[in-house]
RNA sequence: CGAGGUGUGGCUCAGUUUGGUAGAGUACUACGUUCGGGACGUAGGGGCCGCAGGUUCAAAUCCUGUCACCUCGACCA
């Protein structure tokens, strides 16, 4: 076991160290090691025991509404890649291609999938015939590969794990309903088991995704202040359905095109929490997500009864439910502490002679430092509160009041620039629609459009840019 | 791709200016003492000094080339 494990730098020095401080988490934290593979990473155990909690999460979800998980191809030959011009114009730049198989070289090349909608749309046409086909709900459980410039764990790789759902429907309303109820999905699952809270809304245009007559998002604010893109669920239109001569007969015998949907969610999201709630002393997991949600550290554990007494509330917190730990190795105390708080675990158990005395132990609260005295025989019901209640509600709470200190509404260029020397956060500001005034900000201010809020707000009647009417608020922020 | 920086035990680095036995901290192994916030002692193992050439009696150190990685800029879940 590897013990040198001191954060290098402290999230207090935010903006400059902001970057250390988060890949020191990831390796630290044992989430990754990186490889010989360049913008690729290991995801170890117990950052894939994070990943395998949120799909469980979320696999029950996409069941729950009717979804079915499916596996397409790694590979895509660029004739089918090449058939919907601006999927493929959004995508070209940052694909892999495979050349030859063996020795031969290949006459229509293959490229790694950097998302499916391609594969899932040559499916279509051959198995949608009538409008009793439709609707189709799918999803799949793979990893995509993008060829990134500039790389970052889990936030930016160059192969990444993710669920890509994909649907098709008869109707654009019907596609259009499901593109929302996915978001909220998406929403729901950053907010209850996330503890992350997050803004829906809409792209603008040029923010879009290849190839979708519109695409929503969730956003997130970072500790430091910068945007992430949580989620995002596409409405396609029937676009994709004419470029790949989708076509089914209607109640009516009519032959129409259908409409889809696509959305997904990424490994980004373990990038997200540890942005989210990180702290100086390491990593915070929300319980839900948490591989380990409680560990019991055994005080002197050499003397008669403690570890007897240790595994006893290993036993009892396991019946109840909870995935917990029991860290009997050879180390200090103090080290065992400091090693379960850079790991992110929610609740630390100790016990140790002098509480057997009294009957009782020491529940320690990772995310606000909080130590309380417990009696044995309360444990499992106290624990069981905090994981499933307090302690994903304070985390919410917490994240929800820095984002609120780092929310700024603005109704001029000045007033951004001026809110932003604070810090960098989320700007709130109105917009008059065109592109134009869109750039002219992001080049004045720094800040980009991250989305247009389902939850308006009438801050002026004015854009922030040029003055002329507005149309909407709009959210605007610095990506990573 | 444009600019800057770094390559030395697993990790963090010193040593390079001025060439002369390969170093420290930490981690690792064994034994003993410890144990309520990253314990201590003793002993031990581990290096083609990024790679390839060159200069020299002698190169981690000087010269040439090369590769890799990191940071900052444009694109992106």
């Amino acid at each position: 076991m590897a013990k040198d494990k001191k954060l290098v730098s402290e999230i207090t020095s935010m903006d400059e160290d902001f970057a250390q401080w988060y890949t020191d988490i990831c390796k630290k934290a044992e989430l990754i090691e990186y490889t010989s593979v360049k913008g690729c990473m290991v995801i170890r155990p117990y950052g894939y025991a994070i990943w395998e909690n949120m799909q469980r999460i979320l696999d029950t979800t996409f069941k729950e509404t009717g979804h079915e998980n499916v596996c397409m191809p790694m590979f895509i030959p660029e004739s089918l890649l090449q058939k919907e011009k601006d999927h493929v114009e959004g995508f070209a730049p940052e694909v892999a291609w495979v050349t030859h198989g063996g020795n031969e070289k290949l006459e229509d090349r293959l490229c790694v999938r950097p998302t499916s909608e391609t594969l899932f749309c040559e499916h279509y046409a051959n198995i949608v015939h009538s409008y009793r086909d439709l609707p189709k709900l799918y999803n799949q459980w793979v990893s995509v590969v993008r060829w990134e410039k500039t790389t970052r764990p889990f936030l930016r790789s160059r192969e990444f794990l993710w669920q890509e759902g994909h649907t098709i429907h008869a109707t654009a309303e019907e596609a259009i309903e499901e593109t929302e109820r996915m978001l909220n999905v998406y929403a729901d699952f950053c907010e209850k088991s996330l503890a992350m809270p997050v803004i829906k809304g809409k792209k603008t245009e040029s923010d879009k995704f290849a190839g979708a007559v519109s695409t929503y998002a969730i956003e997130a604010l970072m500790h430091d202040g910068k945007a992430l893109q949580a989620g995002t669920s596409h409405y396609f239109g029937d676009g994709f359905a004419k470029a790949f001569g989708i076509e089914y007969t209607d109640k009516e015998n009519k032959r129409v095109n259908p409409h889809q949907t696509s959305w997904g969610v990424t490994t980004r999201l373990i990038g997200a929490v540890i942005m989210t709630h990180g702290d100086n002393s390491g990593l915070v997991l929300p319980p839900a997500v948490a591989p380990v949600q409680a560990v019991i550290v055994p005080i002197a554990q050499h003397k008669e009864g403690v570890l007897e007494k240790a595994n006893e509330l290993l036993d009892e917190l396991k019946a109840a439910g909870i995935r917990v730990k029991l860290d009997d190795s050879e180390n200090s105390p103090g080290w065992k502490f400091a090693e379960y708080e850079m790991k992110g675990v929610p609740v630390r158990i100790e016990i140790g002679p002098r509480d057997i005395e009294e009957n009782q132990c020491i529940v320690a609260v990772r995310y606000n430092g909080e130590k309380k005295t417990v009696l044995l025989g309360d444990l499992a019901v106290y624990v069981k509160a905090l994981l499933e209640k307090e302690i994903p509600e304070g985390m919410f709470n917490k994240a929800a009041e820095n984002r609120a200190n780092r929310t700024y509404a603005c109704t001029t260029i000045e007033e951004i620039n001026k809110s932003l020397e604070k810090g960098d956060g989320f700007v709130k500001a109105m917009w008059c629609g065109e592109e134009a005034c869109e750039d002219e900000v992001k080049e004045k201010t720094g800040v980009g459009s991250r989305c247009i809020p389902f939850e308006q707000e009438q801050l002026s009647d004015k854009c922030v840019c040029c003055g002329k009417p507005a149309k909407c608020m709009v959210y605007w922020g610095k990506a990573y």
